[in-house]
DNA sequence: AGCGATTACGTAAGCGTTTACGTGCCGATT
DNA sequence: AATCGGCACGTAAACGCTTACGTAATCGCT
């Protein structure tokens, strides 16, 4: 019943012929004659035979290893860009490692650097903070990296993101268009990009409109259920209040939320809303959330497939997608109503069962 | 600007030293004078040096690898656990690879079965399917294994994992003495160890107060929202329905919620409901969530700890915690009511605070 | 028959560590 | 002066692979 660790020689011995062969089956990286490759193969399974992935590495240069660095685990945003990398990255043999920054950039430049040790094969990254050294030193090491939902200042990086200022654009130009004047905006950290670029949308949209740019319409706090909690209990203490507001992710929306249970503030009807992400739950929620749709598996997909069809070269090195404006009922009264008409009996099995019963 | 990776001989060489010296100063094995060892990490970090994983792998026994299989990592509960995971395994020097089986068992095998080949130093799992023979082989070549939230068929593990019959126990319980007699459950899946004990505490509950038991009652499905969706919607189809619902976990309470906006059921009036696992935003729904919450975070901290801590020995092979039923809306309209009145207007920042805000 | 090409495989160096031994030195003890 | 125990460190094998070369055998061609 012990299971004493074969390595390649004791396959080799039993096989009756060299490492060289050994490892040649099974790697198929030179013609081996059907008959020895079969006894090969043969012994191998005999003995439970499993390569050493360190002496691969040590070895070779591959490790099958890619490196997976988010801000926020708990994020459904990056579950779902997780669950779309691994889709395309299992079928090929690759192991990923996750790490959560919880976005400090300190555990970030800690991760890259145990990364830059193991010879991973490559790195996906929603990069934090403003500057990284260690991210820039893994790309002159010649490892390819491909950034994710952000960008970051470095060169010869792959980047997959979203047209960020267009979708803050659409969610803003939809809240003018119902009747709001006056949006304010939960702000995401001020070192992430998406965070000014969404914020260019905002403004962009507020101008066309002939609407005056209010500082005290933006709220900057942590990107966290609290952010948004406190955010908008400091719009509600403005002696002129937002008749809406812009969530720039998914938890400061659940914050905003939080405050509109708890003092009762009655939306869309006291304050419109439109938030970032989609929740699984959006659609049932009450009132159901507008939002903009992220196609996060697929970013997750496309991540990888950059990743490792560098060499085919299919992919540019960015690829910006298009955010979905999904009107529901938070925004505006109009749109309480009209949702509410277009709520078949199958409502779920329709554009609504994209969002969940896929991926 | 070209950053040639240096080996540990490179740096042996430019401190005046062996390669031995360089290692024992690195990983602090043996006696090295103040000043040897100054003049070593002096060329460290000169160089940049950084020691390879894959040598150190295969020269010594450490991986600094830790395999963490979930089934399904866009559920709440597991990332939890993983961050539970991580908060004392990053601190100790573990890398995490993460691998999703979406509970198809054939995916675990072959999950597993690259785990044995690299090198790593532990597995944490929820294992799924009823018998896995890698499970068993990993633990033969003496590789530490703690199951977590599920049982399974294998010996000289460590588990971690919630009294479940005593949970179910006190949410059926709750609906009982609520009035409530007929209650569904949507099961999770048959070959799930915690499927089965809290469907234990479900017959226990009702034993002790005398009611019948009824098959008709038990819905087995899938264990994702379409799951839960598709046993409300079996259930109401009844002649006689339930008047409560007891869903076995997160993501069918969502598809039960579904079903409750599509067809108009009223919660708790028309249907009670008491979920497992709670969510971020169970209680700013509407009806607020009546669950079971499980302490995730704590359980992902403890298997770690079990872990890693096998030599001290603090822990048992086996610890069960206690799931806590959180009381609010949708079990009932007694409890409605009572939910309702105890809002104070920082009920954000009361208990429930311990919930979201912590971890 | 002689020669090159082809086929199928073996040899052994090398990847970058760890670590069991071994060694030289020095002050103290007899 | 010979012996001895610490001290501080070096030597080199071993870990389990990959892969650049090398080689023996066979075949086709002139």
């Amino acid at each position: 019943m012990k299971k004493t660790k074969s390595s390649i020689k004791d396959v080799a011995l039993l096989a009756g012929v060299s490492t060289a062969t050994v490892s040649h089956v099974i790697n198929k990286t030179r013609f081996v004659s059907k008959e020895t490759s079969r006894k090969v193969n043969e012994v191998i399974t005999e003995l439970g035979y499993l390569p050493s992935a360190a002496a691969r590495g040590l070895a070779g240069k591959e490790s099958k290893i890619i490196s997976v660095i988010f801000s926020d685990i708990s994020n459904p945003f990056f579950t779902s860009v997780f669950m779309g990398l691994e889709s395309v990255l299992a079928g090929e043999g690759y192991e990923l490692i996750l790490v959560n920054t919880g976005e400090e950039s300190e555990n970030q430049e800690k991760a890259l650097r145990t990364m830059l040790s193991r010879q991973i094969d490559g790195l996906i990254i929603a990069p934090t903070g403003r500057d990284s050294h260690m991210l820039n030193l893994l790309v002159e090491v010649g490892i390819p990296v491909v950034l994710i939902d952000r960008e970051a200042p470095v060169d010869n990086v792959f980047l997959v993101d979203l047209d960020n200022e267009d979708a803050a654009y659409q969610a803003i130009t939809h809240l003018i268009n119902d009747g709001h004047q006056k949006i304010g905006v939960l702000l995401g950290l001020p070192e992430v990009s998406t965070t000014s670029t969404r914020l260019n949308g905002y403004k962009k949209a507020i101008e066309e409109h002939n609407i005056p740019f209010r500082p005290e319409f933006l709220f900057q706090g942590q990107s966290r259920i609290e952010g948004g909690y406190q955010g908008v209990k400091n719009f509600m203490n403005l002696d002129q209040p937002p008749s809406a507001i812009f969530s720039m992710n998914n938890v400061m929306t659940l914050g905003a939320l939080h405050v509109f249970r708890e003092i009762g503030i009655e939306c869309p009807n006291d304050l419109g809303l439109v938030g970032f992400d989609d929740h699984d739950w959006g659609n049932i929620f009450t009132p159901s959330l507008t939002v903009i749709r992220q196609p996060t598996y697929e970013m997750g997909v496309i991540a990888a497939k950059m990743l490792i069809s560098n060499t085919e070269g299919n992919y540019r090195n960015h690829e910006r997608l298009t955010g979905e404006l999904v009107i529901r009922e938070s925004c505006s009264k109009k749109c309480q109503l009209h949702f509410k008409e277009n709520i078949s009996h199958s409502y779920l099995m329709k554009s609504e069962k994209h969002n969940h019963f896929n991926n």
